[in-house]
DNA sequence: ATCGTCCGTGAAATCGTTCTTAAGAACGTT
DNA sequence: AACGTTCTTAAGAACGATTTCACGGACGAT
């Protein structure tokens, strides 16, 4: 039956009658004699030995660990990441060690300083606010990080960003050929960074075909949530009357739908609604929702590679990539009348 | 700025002349002298030392880790845990590796035995299907393990547990109370826990209010996915003209939504849709799910609670809890007119 | 003044691995 | 027959922390 007492390789040696270290190296596969292979396997087996992690981390530095670090677990978008980054970190053979930081940045910084406790062999971070401090953090931390998101450019840490200029720019430049004109944005706070990339890439777009760029067309929300969302959404409608809103987040594109609904306005007849992410929501909300895939998923496979490559080969030179943007288009957009 | 050395007690000990044992007494708290306290500290400043986490575990036998295994990171009512596990797990000063297991058994038994390697203080488990297999693995595991979910009464394993049958019964309950007789089950796979504990749930309501028990009132999806839920439902469509539907799942129960759409029928007031587990989606969906709320959140957070407890203090009695169940009532059942 | 107690400190053992070094055996070469 | 090469195995040194044990000095009590 099950051996409670814990095993260890002194134990399995003794019972082999040979040293520990022909033990450890049958088991790690050096070279060893058929003969002392199989007493080796035999009381391995018996005893039910399991090598210990901590003992081996201690001795070769190697955790087979990942940190990912996100602001909050249960966003749509953070779980798609995580999904992804699932994958590949269990195929590489590492575990996922997951930290929830909240939005504030000294969170991520107190979770960099507590890495260098050399709990994991690398960090994926994704950070919703970037200050010099956590940059700072990040340059002197003691193991390889890979960032998903954006960084300032001088900062020489891997990394792998979305293009939301170019993802809003596909947005709206499917909404004009659909003969829309007033384009609203439902955005999350500015102060982060992707709230910020997307009001400049909303800026540029509106410029790019000339559209009006009323402040009252613009709306910001206090978080990239649904009820944050519904509360901003109230306030555009107050305000305006667009005939079409691209939403930073598909939580605030169903919070734009709902308050559309409940203000009486038909979608996508009256109003377009776009979102951002193309989480499942996405396909799930009624009407199913237009949605620019910033590539989530696949940035986070990316960067995942990335960290397990350069933890592989710490002198590898720095990657900085871009994930290219696509649109879904969904019923959220289109006439019924067709294109 | 950042040493970029690697730190050990020992520098700390030589930088501040005094020996290692010291060092560590200084840092646990243990008692010491005010200058050799001053001293230490400085040393330890000064060179940025952060202790090694695997040569802590090592020597204490303490990882300050906790392991969450669910079957798919991506499913809502896993996200909702996830999240309640996060804050509880934080708290009490664990870490917390995720691991996604899939639905096969056999995935799980295999995480048991790498747990035996020793990088988690305890396992939170949430098994889709419990065979005799994982339940021996379960016993024989090193380490304690809480089960979130339900379990055969012979086993002696810490769980926390929801009550589908109860909480069936008031979806049932509110479903008669406002005139409904037809009422169908979408369920997922029977051969899980939580799919044969459903239909269970559902035979008993049925024959408690006295309803048409007809079999073609009952599908099986192949999953508890959207996807499965469209398939299933075209299929109970087919057969069937149901007054209100109840499902296993909020997914499944979205789905059924949309499809019901799809078909032309309108919900609340042809036909009642009640979803389960209460989830974001059941929020977000249009119209908003009437939704059965097992306590997915609560019943994880009790569960880490209880890990937390045993890691303490393995010797504690066992305890078999069960979170009751609650209804939330929302747009899908409430036909305009009222109650 | 002597002895016992207590407290602060250091030396060293220990946790379970891996890996280097070296010793010994077996074998082939000149 | 002497010597060098190769191969198998064992002994022991790390890795970096915690913790036991013992030592010495300070202090109070007799």
């Amino acid at each position: 039956m099950a051996e409670t007492k814990r095993s260890s390789l002194t134990l399995v040696a003794a019972r082999a009658g040979v040293s520990v270290a022909s033990v450890s190296r049958v088991l790690n596969g050096g070279s060893a004699s058929p003969e002392l292979t199989r007493k080796v396997r035999e009381a391995a087996a018996e005893l039910g030995y399991v090598p210990d992690a901590s003992a081996r981390t201690l001795r070769t530095g190697r955790t087979d660990q990942i940190a990912l670090a996100v602001a909050d677990v249960g966003n749509p978008v953070y779980v798609q990441m995580m999904r992804a980054v699932t994958g590949i970190v269990d195929k590489a053979g590492y575990r996922l060690v997951v930290s929830s930081t909240g939005s504030d940045p000294q969170d991520q910084i107190d979770l960099l300083s507590s890495l260098n406790r050399g709990y994991a062999d690398g960090l994926l971070l994704s950070p919703l606010r970037i200050t010099p401090e956590l940059i700072d953090a990040m340059r002197s931390s003691r193991l390889p990080i890979v960032v998903i998101g954006t960084l300032p450019p001088d900062v020489d840490l891997d990394n792998v960003r979305a293009d939301s200029a170019t993802g809003i720019g596909l947005a709206v430049e499917h909404l004009v050929a659909q003969g829309r004109r007033r384009i609203a944005l439902v955005n999350g706070p500015v102060d982060t960074v992707p709230g910020s990339a997307r009001l400049a890439g909303y800026l540029a777009a509106v410029e790019r075909f000339d559209l009006p760029a009323r402040p009252e067309l613009q709306v910001t929300a206090t978080g990239f949530t649904y009820r944050a969302g519904r509360t901003a959404m109230a306030r555009l409608l107050g305000h305006a009357s667009p005939d079409a809103i691209v939403c930073a987040n598909d939580l605030l594109a169903v919070a734009a739908l709902k308050e559309l609904a409940a203000a009486g306005a038909r979608v996508p007849d009256d109003v377009a609604v776009v979102g951002m992410d193309n989480t499942d929501t996405a396909e799930l909300a009624t009407p199913s929702l237009t949605s620019v895939d910033l590539g989530s998923a696949k940035r986070a496979a990316v960067a995942a590679k990335l960290l397990v490559r350069r933890i592989g080969d710490p002198a590898v030179p720095v990657r900085k990539l871009v994930i290219p943007p696509s649109l879904s288009v969904r019923e959220s957009t289109l006439r019924q009348d067709g294109s």
